[in-house]
Order: structure tokens, then C-alpha cells, then sequence
DNA sequence: ACCAGTCATCTTGTAATGCAAGATATATGA
DNA sequence: TCATATATCTTGCATTACAAGATGACTGGT
């Protein structure tokens, strides 16, 4: 009746990070800029659209900060920069972000490599 | 006031093309497989886990399949293989759908050398 | 002083979609 | 007959990328 023999039925949503990283390659992205070093909101906005053509919106990329601070990957500081007059918010990588960011292209390096194999197969 | 000076509104970012791709490598996996030979569904399923460790659920696969049909790259024809009793719809590529995956894995390779090129540079 | 534009952050509403769980149906074997 | 396996499909939920809008503060022109 279930039909559903073989599914691990503790797994619930969340546990997956193979499905996060297929819909999110913003957050390996946003990893990934932070470890450089520490950003503010517009400038990882443009990194992303000038360097890695993703084309993400502002409004993609304050709730995506905002989710990496709630998990602990990010921590925010408010922060005056040479001799610019306004704060702004600076984003950088908690431990535990170095450590999510390592997990996230081990898995990315994965995926890739088996995308381009089906590819390859697909091809004559 | 409504702040908005900046929008080059027109074409900008209508297609989508790109957040498609961003969240269903699903769409490209499905394409590859189908460009090999036509699959019923099951058998698609264990080749995308088997095969791209992508860890797809049936409740994923079926919805999937129907959109492309809907979008014209799939098409669907119940058939009976060899000495199996009950008939199974196997769904193969149209031609759209090879122009689709031509397509499709341009942007991927786009993509994934990009942001290949931001995880060499988040390295020490 | 005033006003328009820019920078920068944040919020809201919508649409897409991956997924767990359930439903349905048929064939096979105990 | 009943349980199991195969196979397709549906439903409801949670996530999330995005457009559009809101807010506030500084700057430059007049």
C-alpha cells in the first residue's frame, strides 16, 4: 500500500545537502567570496553578477546572508571603511562557515565530475 | 522615492534560463539520459541514482517528466518490452528536447567552469 | 536650504519545484 | 486470498530565487 519500501524514513528534509546544493549554487558562491575576505551586501551582489555571472537580484542576496547567519555560517558586523562617511554591514565566514564551505565544494567537485560524465555519454 | 532609478527593465532577466539551471541540474540529467535511448520512468530514477548519485525520489521524477512533455522536449508512449506483461510509458526526446539539452549544457558548462574558477580562488 | 539621485539594506508577495507520503493499479508467488 | 514488487501518478508542504517596493542616509546641483 505504502508502495514505499526502500525509503529512510528518518531522513527528514533538511538532512539532504545534495538537493540543497542542486537548487543552491549561491550559497557555495557566497562561501566561496567570503573566504577571501569579509564583504558587504552590494559588493557580493556584484562580485556574483560580474565574476561569476550568476545575475542574482538583491533581493536574492540579503535573505540568502540573513539564512547563513541564522545557520552560523556568517557573522555580520556594522563597519565604517576608510573614508567612507556611511557604516556598512560586513559579512564574513565563521569557522563553522570555513567548514560548511569545505563540505559544499567536496560536494560540488562530486556533482560536477558526475554531470560531466553523463554529458560525455550523451554525446556520439 | 520609489528608489528605483536603476532598473533597465525590457529584457533583463525574463528568460530564466539560468535560475532554471541553478536549481534542476535535474532537467539536464533527465535530457542526457533520454538522448541515449527512451526510458520509462523507474528505470530513469535508478539511473540518476545510481549512476549520478542524485538522489531523486519518484514524487520528483514523474512531476519532472511531465513538464517537459508539457514544454514539448519529452514525449510519452506506453509500450510493451520483450516478455514483461504489464505495459510501461516510455518517454523519449523530441527533437526540441535535443535542441533543449544542446542548450542546457552549454550553460552548465558556463556555469560549473565559473564556479570552478571562484573555488580555486577561495584556496590558500 | 532644498530636492533629486545614489548607495545600501531590508521586506513582501509570488511562482517554481524538490520531496515525503499517499493513492492506484497490475502482475507474481506463497 | 493475501502480501509483495513494480510502476505511475497526486497531494501538501517547505524552500527559495526573484521582482517590486520601502526605508534611510549621504551627496551634488541649483
Amino acid at each position: 500500500m505504502t508502495g514505499d519500501a526502500k525509503s529512510p524514513k528518518g531522513a527528514r528534509r533538511g538532512e539532504s545537502r545534495r538537493a540543497q546544493l542542486i537548487k543552491g549554487v549561491l550559497d557555495l558562491a557566497l562561501l566561496c567570496i567570503l573566504k577571501e575576505r569579509p564583504h558587504y551586501g552590494l559588493e557580493i551582489l556584484q562580485r556574483m553578477n560580474e565574476e561569476a555571472e550568476l545575475d542574482v537580484a538583491d533581493g536574492t542576496i540579503y535573505p540568502l546572508l540573513h539564512r547563513m547567519e541564522a545557520s552560523g555560517f556568517v557573522s555580520a558586523e556594522w563597519r565604517i571603511e576608510g573614508d567612507q562617511a556611511r557604516p556598512r554591514k560586513y559579512y564574513a565566514l565563521t569557522p563553522s562557515g570555513v567548514a560548511e564551505l569545505k563540505s559544499l565544494s567536496a560536494d560540488w567537485r562530486t556533482l560536477s565530475t558526475r554531470m560531466n560524465a553523463l554529458i560525455d555519454k550523451s554525446k556520439p
